[in-house]
DNA sequence: GTCTATAGTCCGATAGAC
DNA sequence: GTCTATCGGACTATAGAC
């Protein structure tokens, strides 16, 4: 991330992050798929988290708070690290090659939360679109949260979008 | 996309490309910036058409029927060729590169919708929600279409997810 | 069109941990 | 004795510079 950070993604090459790190180019592809794959390490950790949550809910939730609920769980664990995830998001936006990598791991995750959903018993595509839902407003609730000035916490906007959300596609 | 069709995307090279296409390795560069570009040739049509239904619906039409009027109009477009939209979703599919691209493919036309939707007046964050839920409905409706045995129409099943969206999202 | 840097793969060898 | 991590060299294809 330093090396990203410093001099950005495409003029950085895994020589120079291997020989910082005191490895070989062999070993640093060994551990990572491609020179992306490095800043998404996380990424499992996140998916478990949000699956662990949904699974976990009571029956008795309407999917969508299932959902909503893993969403604020996870919104938490960010709010800790926000001086990372601000550094983090500015390197991923500015290159277009890990847009997309973020992307499709966002996809990943709303594949993940679908499958779970489908095993408390939601049809398609019901449970595509909930997953999807909650994905959109996990992302747009973490723009807001690293972009904006305004200090409001990540939970806060996780649950301010989704009520957003349910009020521009309009009730049943 | 009759050579990635073939032998699949990763096993087949530029040079055979351009060789079959009667040109040089350069040339291909020349017009597509890489060698997945060359699968998303259409991607600004069917953004100028959905950008330019929004932009034209009339303004007592909610943000959200302005985008499904939009995705109306785009899937009796697709609905043209369906067989050839078949073809090249298997062969995107197939590789986990092409779905990245499509990914951001999607999230450029998200980006376009929500700017469209704020020149109608609609703030944030309700214009990348609406955006956002619009390109949702759209995914999902275009994987039934190429995926189901079923029959059904395009602009059918894009009528019929975003209505299950609304119904999973709860009302106001 | 030519030239070149870099990403990423394949084969194999070595060495420490448990 | 198996597992896993490191390393080396040679190689191909993508993609950028000019």
């Amino acid at each position: 991330m330093a090396l990203y950070g410093e001099r950005g993604f495409d003029n950085t090459t895994v020589a120079e992050i291997a020989e910082r790190a005191g490895l070989t180019e062999r070993t640093f592809f060994r551990h990572f798929a491609d020179k992306r794959e490095v800043l998404f390490d996380g990424a499992a950790e996140l998916q478990e988290l949000l699956v662990g949550r949904v699974a976990d809910a009571p029956g008795s939730l309407a999917p969508i708070e299932a959902v909503a609920e893993a969403l604020d769980a996870a919104g938490a664990q960010f709010q800790e690290h926000r001086e990372f995830s601000r550094q983090r998001q500015a390197i991923i936006g500015a290159s277009a090659e890990l847009r997309e990598r973020e992307l499709i791991k966002l996809a990943s995750l709303s594949a993940a939360l679908a499958d779970t959903l489908r095993r408390r018993g939601v049809s398609e595509p019901d449970a595509s679109l909930t997953a999807e839902a909650g994905i959109a407003v996990f992302r747009i609730a973490f723009e807001r949260w690293v972009d904006d000035a305004n200090e409001l916490a990540l939970p806060d906007l996780m649950r301010d979008s989704l009520d957003h959300l349910r009020s521009v596609t309009g009730g049943v």
